[in-house]
DNA sequence: ACAAAGCACGTTAGTGTTCACTAACTTAAA
DNA sequence: TTTAAGTTAGTGAACACTAACGTGCTTTGT
């Protein structure tokens, strides 16, 4: 499915929507009216809100995998590697505010299934690369073996999750790259092998 | 304010639609149905929706006050308290799932301050009890003093909601207590002075 | 070469549904 | 007789979405 340039922009509307104000800030006449057009005009586009939402989920799924992929490339020490790929997110919400709502939107979207799957999917593309990534390093004797690669990579998740969280319940008011910087990187030395 | 008995059934019946189909599913029409009487009594009762909400958040703000503090006077170490403290959370949430929405609900109820407010202040209550344990547990020599108590506060609590979050996506199909237990060991161990 | 047909992308006006909430009345107990 | 806690009926506002129409560009048949 390839998204035209005029689709790309309303769900680029709609992020910022979703990011500025919540879920519920998302109507169709506030998107129409931040497009410059009609309401009805959106419906030239997508055939309903869901799919709106749904696109950008897979959308963001499949640029995330594309992003990790490239890091798994270039950066081979595993711990290294870890601490990229977190820079690497946080560079990219940074570029694109108007996808944080896939991270802050969890359990609003409960009602309508096709976006909970969207969610549910996104987090195990990232789960994925982090959890090979762990493993590797375990197996490579750079991160403790004594505990489940599984738990080592909930822990990393949660704890960027909530940092992201953080940050934006504080409206934004600290340096997000740079707190989380060391933030995941005292993740990284607690789960190193000493 | 005390709350009064039928007051605490309204809550209970709100939590439940929340926590079972999220939070648009909280309608007047729903809950009033649950009650099992006419949506005009709700108002008998609260003067609004919103009001409902935020009664329930400073009530669950107040009792897991209480509870952390019980928890805090009956474990002295360190590292014991820590993983009681997330004991007593997965008890509290399984035997009162209606307060889930608390945990969930994130990101939904931004459109209202005063519900972002209550949910800001609940986590702001678990976050002084950990960090207070967690800086004992610096001090005593038993937690990893290299890294700030906020960050390690930090990680705690995002895997704790992560773990969370996973479970309620996963349709509830692990054992929360049995798998958090594990989980937060894991963490305990991980920011343990050798 | 060029009109006709089709299509992409807008418009105005309006649909039925659902929402939180209110007015006014009833009833039983204190 | 006041009050607490219900009732029926209905409010206006907001919602996602549709019908029908306009208009200019592109494609196509001859």
């Amino acid at each position: 499915m390839d998204i035209k340039p005029r689709q790309l922009e309303i769900m680029e509307a709609a992020g910022q929507l979703m990011t500025e104000s919540g879920y519920a800030a998302l109507t169709t006449k506030r998107l129409a009216e931040r497009m410059g057009f009609s309401e009805p005009a959106l419906y030239r586009h997508f055939k309903s809100k869901e799919e709106i939402l749904t696109t950008m989920l897979t959308h963001l799924a499949q640029s995330m995998d594309e992003r990790l992929t490239a890091v798994s490339e270039q950066v081979s020490d595993p711990a290294e590697r870890v601490e990229a790929m977190f820079e690497s997110h946080f560079s990219f919400f940074i570029e694109n505010p108007h996808y944080l709502m896939a991270i802050f939107a969890t359990g609003v979207l409960d009602q309508t299934p096709a976006l909970e799957r969207g969610i549910v999917a996104l987090m195990e593309v990232k789960r994925r690369h982090l959890i090979a990534t762990i493993k590797d390093g375990q197996a490579k004797g750079v991160f403790k073996a004594a505990f489940p690669a599984e738990l080592l990579t909930l822990i990393a998740m949660g704890t960027f999750r909530l940092h992201m969280l953080r940050w934006r319940m504080s409206g934004r008011s600290f340096d997000l790259k740079k707190k989380g910087r060391i933030l995941m990187k005292v993740v990284v030395e607690l789960i190193r092998a000493k």
